[in-house]
DNA sequence: AAAATCAAAATATCAGATATTATTGCCAAT
DNA sequence: ATTGGCAATAATATCTGATATTTTGATTTT
């Protein structure tokens, strides 16, 4: 699990922008570049760069000439980032059904078997591990869409599913049982190439997450 | 037509991105940290927070601990790039038409009026200034889909778009009397309320100048 | 040709310094 | 008390120059 980072820069922005996705680094909060270096032991000009390119992802804020803004949350915009993550997804799924060849197949249930062996620990109480289950959950949809054969596509695909995982992180509570089925649906439609049931399935999960978010916000 | 630009930072990124999309600097080609800081006489750090911006927009590339490059062009990529603007474009326009109210009304027949007069300029003749023409082209666009009402989905789409133009810009040719067509038919689907209608028409305008592109490639 | 070697060039990172701008606290005027 | 102005202070944006690593290219060896 060692994770190789070829550059200081890199890894910092990985940190930073796990720790503003899991809620370390709390919406709205002040980034301020002395209390960053401390924390990242990093400089001035490697926390700028990081921070430079988080804000134009749009985790972080920088309003001009006041520094740097963990970028703040609200409802209107939970609700443009899924009704986005579902355009993208699901024109990314039916791309990746009718091109998904078999190393894709193969891939993609070995994602589902994983994520599913961890939404049945989740489920027997053991929570510990949150993190993990929610790498699996984005390895899945991401396996999913891998096939769809743009480039562009995916990468616009992951800043979102990140931006939402954000908002589900700050509730903090687990979904259960349903999200388990409709992962299984999902998967079962995929398999069996039909791209329209999978695409309905898939919409309707994102909008259950997104409904059970709302709530809890 | 002075452009206050607040810091120097926020004006070298305008300045690097627009020459990468008008193809001052050309794709794939290197970007030496100390040739760029004569061009745009600014300095390293400056510099490095601008280039890591545009990285993260897709513009720039930098593998790592080789620098910077101009991301290179290819017929897959511009493939993408149009489908996704078809994608996001089209959803946005839907939302604008069903949600504009009396400013959007008014502000897009101001933008399509600019857009048409450049157009009848170019028509006859006058090609000087192509740069502004792409502007009134830009601004009629981003005027259809304004009132979508989600701030995640401009953002997007402003990105694509401009992939779509440095394309655009890379082959030169104007493309002629059938866009001004296409402009007023979906002005007027627009104003007119007719989503369907408009969308049809957005989608085969992106599809044609898509195709004029790929053929001069 | 492929592999190994080594100097020169580039890159990533860092530590200050400085000018500019934002913030804050204080005082006077209303 | 509230407002407006202003100086003192704190932050920010930008720049310079230094250093450790890496990459690149040329050269030599196998």
């Amino acid at each position: 699990m060692t994770k190789q980072t070829p550059t200081i820069g890199s890894s910092t922005y990985q940190r930073i922008k796990h720790d503003i996705i899991f809620g370390l680094l709390e919406p709205g909060s002040k980034l301020k570049l002395d209390t960053l270096k401390e924390r990242y032991a990093t400089s001035n000009s490697t926390l700028r760069e990081t921070l430079n390119r988080l804000t134009s992802e749009g985790f972080v804020e920088s309003p001009a000439q006041r520094g740097f803004y963990v970028t703040p949350v609200s409802r209107e915009d939970l609700l443009e980032v899924a009704e986005l993550r579902v355009l993208l997804e699901c024109h990314a799924l039916e791309l990746s059904i009718a091109n998904g060849d078999t190393d894709w197949e193969g891939n993609l249930v070995a994602a589902h078997h994983k994520l599913h062996l961890m939404e049945e620990r989740m489920q027997s109480g053991d929570q510990s591990d949150k993190e993990m289950w929610k790498r699996y959950d984005w390895e899945f949809h991401l396996a999913m869409i891998e096939a769809c054969q743009s480039k562009n596509l995916l990468s616009l695909h992951s800043i979102l599913y990140d931006k939402y995982l954000r908002y589900q992180n700050l509730v903090l509570t687990y979904r259960g049982a349903e999200a388990v089925e409709e992962h299984k649906g999902m998967f079962d439609a995929a398999l069996a190439r039909d791209a329209e049931k999978a695409k309905e399935l898939l919409e309707l999960h994102i909008r259950n997450g997104l409904t059970h978010t709302l709530a809890a916000m």
